[in-house]
Parts: C-alpha cells; structure tokens; sequence
DNA sequence: GTTGAATTTGTGGAAATCCACAAAAGCCGG
DNA sequence: CCGGCTTTTGTGGATTTCCACAAATTCAAC
C-alpha cells in the first residue's frame, strides 16, 4: 500500500479515531501516550498484543518497570532528543515485545509518543516516515489534551496550598473540594518535600514531573512546587507506610541521579494521617526534617521521615531550654575535660557507640580500635563520668547531651 | 577510798577540771561527750588508753564505727532510755575496751555522756553510784556549751537559707560569711534533702540531728530543717561525689530505720558544683528529684541524685510540649492499639527491655517468657512500629514516648 | 469444633559478648 | 633515661546472643 500524499491529513473526531488509522496504515497496533506515559488512546481492532502493551491499556499508563527497562535500554531518552523514530528490540523480562515509536513534538517540548507493535511484520523506512507524519498530525490534539489538564492542574495546586496552610479546617469541606476535582481519597497520606540544590527551573520541573507522573510506587494525590522545594501528597498504601516512603524517596534520588544528573536533592517527609486536616501538620514536619538536616549533615543522611528523626524532634525545645537555663551536663563536662587534657576520645567512643546501637564489634571497627580498648573506655567513661552502664536511662542522657552540644555548637 | 558525801560538789573551772576530777575518784580514764558523740572533755593524766578512745580524742569525736557498733551491742540505746549507769564489754573490733558510761540529763533529753575506761580494774557498786552522781554534776556545764552552741546554730541557719534562696550572689561575700562562722570550706558540695512523711516533731530532730552529727562518711557543711524537709549542704570528698552522697543517703535511711523505726523517707540530691553560689540551684534541683519521686514513684525508687534522674530532668519540659502541641508517637499508638485489640504486652515489654538495659536474658526473666518469645516480641514491634531495632536513635524515642505518656497518666 | 494464624517454646550452631588476666606499647614527670 | 602510670592489644573460656527452623500451644473466627 502507498500513499501519494499524508495519509494522516484531515479530521480526527477523536485520538481513538486517530489511533485506529494509524494502525490501518501501518497494520499494527498503535498507542499513543502523552509526555508521561499516561495512556491517551489505543487501536481497537488489534489481533495481538503482547503484555506490556495490555498492561498498560488495563491501568491507562505504562507499567513503571517498562518505563524503567525503555529508559536502560536506551529508547526513551532517544526519543527525548530527536524527532526521528525508534526501533526497540524485543525485552522479554518486562513483556515488552518489538516496537517502534516516535516521539510527539510541540515547539522543542516532547508531549506525547506513538507506539507501534510490530506484531508479526517489521516496518519499511517508507513505513517509518509514515509515522513521522502521524506524530505530527497528533499535536494538535494531544496539545488540546495538554491544556485542558493544565488548567485542571491549576485549580489542583491552588487547593493543595490551602491544605498544606491550613486554610480549609472542616474535614467535610475539604471532602467536597477534593470530590469535585476527581482526586481520589485515601486513609492515609503524608507530605513530602523534595528540596533542590537552586531554584527550580522551567526544565528540571518538567523532569521531576515526568518521573513521579511515571512513578508507581506510591499514588501521588497533590504535587506543587515552591522556590527549590517539590511539595507532594504521597499516598502509602500500605500498613508499613514509612518504608513505602522510604523507597519511594530512594528511587526518586536515584532516578533524578541517573537520568538527569541532578544531585543534591534533599527531602523530608511529616507523619502519616488519615485526617485532611492535619497535611498542614505533616508538611511543617517535612520541613522541619529538611531544617534539622540542614544543620545535623551527616547527622541523619539516611533518615526522611519526621517519625525516624527519633531524639532530634524535640532538640529544638531542648536547645531554647538550654540556652535560657544553665543546662549542664556535669558527666559531659568532666568526659570532654578529660579528653582534652589527655587527649583522648571518650566522648566520641560514646557517641559512637550509641551510634551503632551499643554494638561492640561494630563500634571498635569504625574507631579503628580492638573490641577490648573499647570495652576499656567504656570503664573509663564509667568511672570518671560517674555513669551506671548498666543503667539505660542515664546513658540516654548522656548520648542526648552529646548529641545537643553538637547541636548547639552548628545552630 | 570512800566519800561521804558527794564527791563532785564544788566550782570547777572547766570541763576538763572535771573530767580530772572523776577520773580521779574512778582511778579510770574519763571522757565527756555530747549528746552527739562529740568530745567535749577527757582526763588528761591517764595511763592506759584504748585505741577507740585516742581516736576519739584525735579527732574530737567517736569514730562512727565505734558509734555504730555501740549501737548493735545496745549500750547506746540502754543509756538513752535510763539514767543508769551501763557497762560495755570489750568490743575488739573497734578498739574498744571494758568501760562504763552514764548519760547526762536535763529534763528528760540525754544531752551528754560520760565514759570510763576500765583499764585494769572493775567498778565497784558503789563506785557507780558516783558515776551516777558525776553525770548529775556534769548537767550544768554541758548545757552550757549546748546554748552557746545553739545561738551559733541559729545564725548559722539563717545564713544557709540565705544561700538556699540565692539571696547573696557574690562569691566572696559568701565566703566571708561562712569563715565568720568558722564553716569550713569545700571543694565541691551539694544540697540533699531529705524528706519525711509528715513534719517532723521536735522528738525526730533530735534524733535526725543525732544521726547526721555521728556520720562521718561525709563532711556536712549547713544543716536545717523545712517542714518535712530536711535540707544539708554535704561536701563529697572524692572524685566520685555521686557516689559518696549515694551510699551516705543508702546508710541515712538504715540507721532511721533500724535504730529510730522511722521508714518512708524520701530523698534528693542536686547537682554537685563548686561554687557557692550555686547552692540555690542544687537546691531547686534536690527538690526537683523529690516532685518527680512524688509522681514516679517506683520509676526512680533508687535514684536520689538530680544527675541520676537521665530522661526525666526534661520530662517537665515535654510533658508541657505534649500537651500544648498535639505531639504524638504514631508508632507508640499502634503499639497500644495492637495491644488493647489482641490482649498482647508489647509497650510493656519494649519498656522492660530498656529498662533493663536491652538484656535479653534479665527481661526475660522479669516477665517471665523465654528469651526467645522476647526476640519475637521485639521483631514483632518493629513490624508494627515500623521501628528499626538497629537504630539507637528511634528506640530512645520511643522508650521515651512511652515514659512519657506514664507520666502524663500520672501528672 | 475446626481451621488457620499468631504466639510461645525448644534445639542447635555460629558469632559475639563478657570477664579476668597479662603482655605490650605509649606517655609523662623526675 | 628510667619508672610508673595509662592505654592498647592479646588470649582463653564461660556465657549470651543471634538466627533459622520446627514443634507445640493459644487464640479467634467461622
């Protein structure tokens, strides 16, 4: 079959339309999916599908570990750069059968793809440029699809700032609110914030919102963005929300890391709810997790959630106590005497023993000493901090006061 | 030799004079003491002396082991009850030989004692009879030395409250003071407090007042009472002063106990400091450690010093934040749900692993499981909790939170 | 009642801890 | 430089912990 001019001219009631003449002309089953991979249309008459491609009309987006095989394997970030189309061999791991597809273009932005099966048959370089056409003649439309999104997105990130300020009390209303823009409810929900190294660009939101529009892990309800910060309402699914979270954040850095080189991205994330009214509550958590790293560093590099910071959610209190009393820790000061007259570590062998959980060969690893020379320290800290080891709560204490002067000395 | 009538009539210059005098008559060596074991006089042209009495007269006053051991034997407690003179077998251990002793009375409060050596001979009958008489002759001029003493005691008081409320603030002004007084100076001090179930009678002074003169574990700079209270200002002498105020409060109560039947006495110490000017603040601190004994009861049964008290210094402090904020532990809350729904002990159990220092085998034991259901218990937390038992940091707030949330119940 | 899940107890072996004691190394003042 | 002190490292053995797995028991729901 050939075709003199653009087989793709004319009128389209809708993309479904569209997408079954693409698949006519090219005599294989055809999706189309915007920027994000969220399913805009699929051929209908289709003999054979293979199951990423049924996946993916089944949930209306691609499967996320699809995404993640097409952007290892290459396909994706061609597609991100040229106009011209792209063959993807079979990957079997992921269901993922040969393809081909080209990418949509508006001015210098990617807002679509079209993807093709290539079923039984591979498609000719006639064939090819076929679907350069048809990716071209898709703009309009999927632009119109675009808009209208953006301006629901709008309304959206209005509400979810007047959640996150607390400017809505009554549960119900904030019902109504949420009801009436189709976003959908669920029993638990914690924010979480993302904070970047500069202020955002025009760019990187565009790729932070393609990779938690692609994120599965973890249903995203509201999204907003502020100077460097990207304010989520993260939805665990979950009764172990926390580690939802977790991973979620992992991948995220990770994937920023890999496919855009952005690092220095922080995040913090505030206590899990079921109640709308308390996102504000979460978000204040959230920052004041990013706050705390900010001055603790290393301190809690691995620790997101406000429920992890353990002691440090209440240092803040504990400070101002300390600043206005005289707040001293008389064991401290003789440990922190001593070692600077004698030049040793026993403050910091404490420290670091709490540190990995009183773990004795864990501890005298990082010190670079023999299990012994610390459990000789550990004497020594008994005896001149006139401190019970056996005795829990005092040794809290001391680990608290540590961990305050160090505090105080960066605040 | 025989007299007719009685032998001590007549001036004596002093006590000494007299001391000589019934030495003379007794042929034995005599000391004279207050009601407090304190030397007031002794004959001076003796022979022989036991090693109890050189002490006694070195140092200027018994030596508390001879005390306590007088004490066991019941010579002391005979010679509190009657006017009649007591004979005391040789007690070798403390160095004490055969004598004989009568106290002195006014009214009906012993205010004194005699002591006579038997060295190498035995009172006759008769020769007691004048023992008898001696004490009665003593009378006057011991109460001498007892008003002298107590108009000092009374303006020394004065001064000590004057510290306790911080109401001299210049370091060398207080200085001044005490050396007025002939108090002497410490390196370090500290307030302890020791508080009685109901006000004390003049009777319970007395005996108070009896047990800290004759304690010698410790030197005791200022003494007054306060209601129930009664307030010392103790001087440690070694580098381990917690130590030092521990095991004198630990005898304290025995000896109220065993030797006067008095129990339920509750006991603070603050911080210890080298500045008199903080005096005030070990002060509040002594009385800090009483309050939170008050509301803690068997939490903190054995701890007496401010120092001691590890988490709970800033428990006030929480407590306040806790109730003003909405400050709750989501993963304390699951745990007491899961709890309340299946019959289980989890909060209990992880309290009682901290509180006995994260030992398996002790917690074991007190709540009466195998050490392996504890291990599961604790796995099983840290599912629901989502609590890693790795990390110090988020245990810690937990044991916290679960304090906490006891004392709140009770506050 | 029966069934299935949650909980408790038991067993065994590798690893870690605790403890006492001793040798080596380092440090400081005379 | 020596001697005495603190500190570090080493050794060995009893005890405890940790882990995985299995059996027994309890509990709750159907």
């Amino acid at each position: 079959m050939s075709y003199d001019t653009d087989p793709f001219r004319g009128e389209f009631d809708s993309l479904e339309e569209f997408a079954d003449r693409v698949s006519d002309v090219l005599k294989c089953p055809v999706t189309i999916e915007d920027a994000n991979h969220r399913l805009i249309a699929y051929s209908a008459h289709d003999d054979y599908t293979d199951p990423a491609r049924t996946a993916t009309i089944i949930s209306r987006r691609v499967p996320e570990k699809v995404i993640n095989s097409l952007w290892k394997q290459g396909a994706i970030p061609a597609l991100l750069k040229s106009r011209e189309p792209v063959r993807v061999p079979p990957i079997p791991d992921v269901g993922l059968g040969s393809r081909v597809a080209v990418s949509i273009w508006k001015n210098d932005e990617v807002i679509g793809f079209i993807w093709v099966l290539e079923t039984n048959r591979t498609l000719s370089p006639e064939e090819m440029e076929w679907l350069k056409l048809a990716a071209k003649a898709a703009k309009n439309k999927v632009l119109q699809l675009y808009m209208r999104k953006n301006k629901k997105e709008e309304r959206v990130q209005e509400l979810f700032w007047k959640l996150l300020t607390g400017h809505i009390a009554r549960e119900d209303e904030i019902h109504a609110h949420l009801a009436a823009m189709q976003i959908p409810t669920a029993p638990q929900f914690a924010v979480v914030v993302f904070r970047f190294a500069a202020d955002l660009t025009a760019e990187m939101e565009r790729q932070i919102s393609y990779l938690l529009q692609t994120t599965q892990q973890l249903p995203l309800l509201l999204y907003t963005t502020d100077g460097r910060d990207v304010i989520l309402l993260a939805a665990p699914k979950t009764d172990q929300p926390l580690k939802e979270l977790n991973a979620f954040i992992e991948s995220f850095a990770a994937k920023m890391k890999e496919r855009f080189h952005i690092h220095d991205v922080q995040c913090g994330f505030g206590g899990v709810y079921g109640i709308y009214r308390l996102i504000e509550k979460s978000y204040r958590e959230a920052l004041a997790v990013l706050a705390l790293k900010e001055k603790l560093g290393d301190e809690i590099k691995s620790v997101y959630g406000y429920a992890q910071l353990g002691i440090y959610q209440f240092f803040d209190f504990l400070l101002e106590q300390k600043r206005q009393g005289e707040w001293t820790n008389p064991a401290l000061t003789k440990l922190q005497s001593y070692d600077r007259k004698h030049h040793s570590d026993l403050v910091k062998t404490f420290e670091t023993f709490f540190d990995h959980n009183q773990n004795v060969q864990e501890t005298a690893d990082v010190l670079n000493v023999h299990p012994n020379t610390l459990a000789y320290r550990l004497k020594r800290i008994a005896d001149i901090a006139e401190l019970d080891l056996h005795d829990m709560n005092q040794k809290i204490k001391l680990y608290i006061d540590i961990k305050l002067a160090k505090y105080e000395a960066r605040g």
